[in-house]
DNA sequence: TGTCCACTGGAAGGGAGGGCTT
DNA sequence: AAGCCCTCCCTTCCAGTGGACA
């Protein structure tokens, strides 16, 4: 019989103990190292609605991988657990940045609702009045305290404005019957200053600070992973500390800290070692950034892969540093080339700005006197490899010889 | 000090596409 | 089928701007 493709990396004795996705970030643990006190102050906070009352609202600030998510999903399982008890709340934990519209977060919300009426809020059709309407008459309906976190609602706020918050928090006044408290989870600590003052103010009823994790912190987070995920001495002395002191550097990231771990020992593992060492983490270092573009640059629509082709061809021509004109050049060439839609110079300045969010250039505004006001911008991925990856794109494969036309750069 | 350049970026609105209601 | 609504992508319009230059 033919040997199976699978043959060559299976092994009877595998890295990980058993289920890897405990090195995952999503994965919640019994115990969350170095937040109990967070754990506690929510957990203050929240036993009003055990008792049948509102909590106050809360705000939770802190950046990426303090474990914010982590906390607020862990006292989300402990509510559920004591629902034997108190079987009055109703927990709703949403990512606004996967639903991040007026409409689809009160739609999101409503849905989650399944009672005797079974009526489902349709995900496009009804005026926004009405979603909030059903989601009111669904929840009073219940009889029950609703928390409903909102995780990432810096990006739903910037994206949307605050119409849904403003319902949400203002909820209570219309429901005769049920209880609703909301807690907000961002990232940014200066989103509320484009919250209409209401909101601002009902919404922070409660207002929490997540600290990023020192290396000494993060150490016990891999630690106590470690031993969930791995076989003993599986993992040189050094691992642990080295992901922790990579992730420390990027303001205490934890999430980065697993993913370093748990890369690192994939990488171990497909080239059939029995041990994890530091140069594992390091490739897993550079193996995780580089993904990161790549993944960035093969999601992005056609239009935004034109501009930033136009932008690697100026570069490896020469053309270093570009102006927005410059840019806008290329692009129109590289349209006609390809038989694209041209599209106008006010809709390429706003790609260009999400390009430069995105990381994947660098453009700055910049003052030329005379010859104007401008961006200058430069490519802040490598070239070759930023090419190799857009070409992947058979619209864009037969643009592989371009040259772009000599140009005027400013200096 | 005023002018001027090449944009920047906000505001408003069009229209396509998805879907609901009547 | 007609009339709505919402979102997304895009255009049009235009006031505003930093700094070299006269």
């Amino acid at each position: 019989m033919q040997q199976s493709v699978f043959q060559p990396f299976m092994r009877s004795q595998s890295i990980f103990k058993r289920d890897r996705e405990v090195l995952r970030p999503s994965y919640i643990p019994d115990e969350l190292p170095h937040r109990g006190e967070q754990i506690n102050h929510l957990a203050s906070i929240l036993v009003t609605a055990m008792n049948g009352q509102r909590p106050s609202n809360v705000l939770i600030f802190g950046k990426t991988g303090t474990g914010k998510t982590a906390t607020i999903k862990y006292i989300g399982n402990e509510i559920r657990h004591a629902q034997g008890t108190y079987s009055r709340v109703d927990y709703i934990y949403m990512n606004c940045e996967i639903v991040d519209t007026q409409y689809g977060v009160l739609q999101n919300i409503g849905n989650q609702f399944i009672d005797d009426f079974n009526e489902r809020i349709p995900f496009t059709g009804w005026s926004t009045e009405r979603v909030y309407n059903i989601l009111r008459e669904k929840i009073d309906r219940t009889d029950r305290v609703i928390v409903i976190v909102l995780d990432e609602i810096d990006k739903f706020v910037y994206k949307s404005g605050d119409d849904a918050l403003y319902h949400l928090t203002r909820i209570n006044d219309d429901l005769a019957n049920a209880k609703v408290s909301v807690i907000g989870i961002s990232n940014d600590l200066k989103f509320t200053e484009f919250l209409d003052p209401r909101v601002r103010s009902a919404l922070g009823e409660e207002k929490m600070v997540f600290p990023p994790y020192n290396a000494e912190q993060l150490k016990d987070i891999l630690n106590q992973r470690a031993i969930l995920a791995f076989e003993k001495e599986i993992l040189d002395e050094g691992v642990v500390p080295l992901c922790a002191a990579l992730a420390a550097q990027e303001h205490g990231d934890a999430r980065r800290a697993l993913d370093l771990l748990r890369v690192a020992a994939e990488i171990a593992e497909r080239s059939q070692e029995v041990r994890v060492t530091e140069s594992h983490v390091n490739k897993a270092k550079n193996k995780i950034e580089l993904d990161c573009v790549t993944e960035a640059m093969r999601t992005l629509p056609t239009q935004s892969k034109l501009i930033l082709l136009g932008i690697f061809v100026n570069e490896t021509q020469g053309n270093a540093k570009l102006t927005t004109g410059d840019v806008y050049d290329t692009y129109k060439d590289l349209c006609k080339i390809t038989g694209m839609a041209v599209l106008t110079q006010r809709r390429i300045t706003d790609l260009i700005s999400e390009l430069d969010m995105l990381g994947l250039i660098h453009a700055r505004v910049k003052s030329f006197g005379r010859a104007g006001r401008t961006k200058e911008i430069e490519a802040s991925v490598p070239v070759d490899d930023g090419m190799r990856v857009l070409e992947e794109d058979p619209m864009l494969n037969q643009l592989k010889n371009y040259k772009p036309k000599m140009q005027m750069t400013l200096m």
